[in-house]
DNA sequence: CGTCTTTGACCCGCGC
DNA sequence: GCGCGGGTCAAAGACG
């Protein structure tokens, strides 16, 4: 379980592209990618990491590691296309997670692709429905961090709201019904870069914050993949039905596929009171040859962590691409909805810190994320930017 | 003491 | 109906 709440590097500068699909980066024409990253440009001619000015050293590190197994590759490498790729999409099977490597080889550039978007020009990245949470009629929790980054039409909510809504049937008992509905549920799926070890608690995983508290409550061997599958809660002691999975790509160790189910019931972010237990460095018991526990992640010595890890880590470099699982046969509907939003990354953990300092100050009782990307709080047909990195005049970042 | 992770067992849906 | 695989539960122990 990650044990770093609250990291803004999740969340970043957002503008928009303005391709209407997330397309192998090897498949534009050259045109397309001249027009596809404007901001990239600047990058490559200087040839540097993008996030050299970040002077968090585990971060670094990992950018290193990321650096050293393509990630961010050479400006002459083939799939180098310096975007992470955020996407909604309609008809997203799990079992085409793996798949998803392709968008998410190398990045300088957290791009979100949510569907609809086809305008000529860059436009900001209004507004992302960074909503504060509304319980469905349902009963069902708001989406808040996956549906919250990633929504862009509203259409969406009411999508999961009527998916989720549980027709009143006797069963025999909650976890039943608990299992019944999920199965219906609208699925958000994240891939992203793994990070190195930092964090990690030799439980295999070093899963990125997304601004939530989450409780691993089991982990499982998946049939097909040498990696396991971990399943996180929300810790909020409110029954947050909020869950997740995370798991590596079998065709990528490098990537991790975050599955989020249900949504949040309560505002961002959740307080987690205590961290006891959270930052152990050893596993609890040696026991080898568990039922449950598959194949410990070795990452290669070049990325092992250099701090002990008990080091929190707060600067991730996350969101590389998302899907939205739709369980349903609505999904029709948003095909064409297709939305790119291009992020970057503050400048340093303590912009970081002192942001969300006074984002509490704020009050906003809702997903922080309201205030990076605007929402509806708007100047000028603006998004608030926080970390003054939008550009919305020429797209340019950094 | 509260909260966490770990992990074996259990439950359930689904395919054959 | 049976077996498999995925998802969850819950006890035990670790950690701050």
């Amino acid at each position: 379980m990650e044990n770093y709440q609250g990291d803004l590097n999740d969340i970043v500068r957002a503008s928009a592209s303005q391709q209407s699909d997330v397309v192998p980066w090897q498949q534009l024409t050259p045109d397309d990618r001249l027009s596809l990253s404007l901001s990239t440009a600047p990058m490559e001619d200087h040839g540097v990491n993008p996030f050299s000015a970040m002077r968090d050293p585990l971060l670094l590190h990992e950018l290193n590691c990321l650096s050293n197994s393509s990630y961010f590759s050479s400006p002459n490498s083939t799939n180098n296309h310096h975007m992470i790729n955020i996407q909604d999409t309609s008809s997203f099977s799990t079992g085409g997670l793996d798949d998803m490597t392709s968008p998410c080889n190398s990045f300088s550039r957290i791009q979100i692709s949510n569907g609809h978007s086809s305008s000529p020009r860059p436009v900001p990245p209004t507004p992302l429905p960074f909503d504060p949470p509304v319980m469905s009629a349902a009963g069902e929790a708001p989406a808040v961090l996956p549906s919250n980054m990633l929504n862009v039409n509203t259409s969406k909510g009411c999508l999961i709201d009527n998916i989720t809504a549980p027709v009143a049937v006797q069963i025999s008992s909650q976890r039943n019904l608990s299992i019944k509905r999920r199965k219906n549920q609208a699925k958000k799926v994240v891939c992203i870069p793994a990070p190195a070890a930092a964090n990690s608690r030799f439980s295999g995983e070093v899963v990125p914050s997304d601004m939530w508290a989450w409780r691993k409550y089991g982990q499982k061997p998946i049939k097909g993949s040498p990696y396991p599958r971990g399943y996180y809660r929300c810790s909020s002691p409110r029954g947050c039905p909020a869950r997740k999975q995370v798991q590596r790509s079998r065709t990528d160790p490098n990537m991790l596929v975050i599955t989020y189910t249900s949504e949040h019931n309560h505002p961002w972010p959740t307080h987690r009171n205590a961290l006891a237990g959270s930052t152990r460095s050893q596993p609890s018991k040696a026991k080898a040859g568990s039922s449950t526990t598959g194949s410990k992640i070795d990452l290669p010595s070049s990325c092992q962590p250099q701090n002990t890890v008990k080091e929190s880590y707060n600067n991730d470099t996350t969101i590389t691409s998302v899907r939205e699982e739709m369980k349903t046969e609505d999904t029709e509907n948003h095909k064409d909805e297709n939305q790119t939003y291009i992020l970057a990354l503050p400048e340093s953990q303590q912009q970081t810190e002192d942001i969300f300092a006074d984002l509490d100050e704020l009050e906003l009782g809702t997903d922080p994320l309201h205030l990076f990307f605007g929402g509806e709080r708007q100047i000028e047909n603006k998004p608030i930017d926080p970390f003054g990195l939008f550009d919305y005049n020429n797209n340019a970042s950094f």
